[in-house]
DNA sequence: CTGTATCCAAAGGGATACTG
DNA sequence: CAGTATCCCTTTGGATACAG
């Protein structure tokens, strides 16, 4: 990586050499991915992004997501500060979740990518079969 | 969600009702953070974004992946249709990784995620130490 | 209604050894 | 050099049961 190939735009910029752990590690988009990348968090902020919601909103318009794991997402992203939770006091308790601005930021920023899924994932599974036919 | 909330956008439309495991499975998004959302396949589209590569090299330049990932990694891109794997028939044998157009576009498409994260992982950090500090 | 706790199966991913 | 195969531990996430 010293002259021939150059970088990849956007990385921390480390001391270059001398380690080879350095590009992984401080990488802020692994560490995005780390948190959204799972299963349901990008869903979940999607929604959200669209208008708050209740637990059981949430839960039904998924549809798929377990409990558990709603919950935990929601835990998560509000740990993040990309979401808030609303608890209403009453009986039974009613619980809604809003996103935050920075939520709302990310969830522009994402906008890009959730496009090309939309317009290329088609294209995607294409040269998946392709890929599996002629190889396979 | 038939007026107070609105449906986020970009989403397949299915028949809205009837059915509840519609929104998570079709979506083109899930699809695509299950390829690419995993722990390399980002860092790895973005470096041959930048310039092709060798194996050798992605495996020095991203450090801290081990020859399985990366292998089934890039496997797994080349399935995708986002990178081109060429051999070079010497000995040893060198093998080089390219981008495709659809990778490229895919590496546009991610850029705004990325620059995000370089601008506010650190808050979200942040967020996540004030959360863990004040709920205990 | 909105969770938490537990159990369990499956997937992810590292270390190591081996191959052309 | 560029993989593949194996082993094995860790993580993810679903199902279910229980609680405020």
């Amino acid at each position: 990586m010293q002259d021939g190939t150059p970088p990849p735009p956007g990385h921390p910029r480390e001391t270059d050499a001398a380690r080879g752990d350095a590009y992984a590690r401080d990488c802020p988009t692994r560490q995005l991915l780390d948190r959204v990348g799972d299963k349901w968090s990008v869903l979940v902020l999607q929604l959200l992004g669209a208008a708050p919601r209740r637990f059981s909103a949430l839960k039904r318009e998924i549809g798929g997501i377990s409990q558990k794991m709603l919950s935990q997402t929601l835990r998560s992203l509000e740990r993040d500060g990309l979401v808030t939770r609303h608890v209403e006091p009453s009986v039974p308790v009613k619980v809604s979740y809003a996103i935050t601005p920075l939520g709302g930021e990310l969830v522009g920023a994402l906008a890009l990518m959730i496009d090309w899924a939309e317009r290329r994932m088609t294209t995607v599974l294409a040269a998946q079969r392709r890929y599996d036919t002629s190889a396979g």
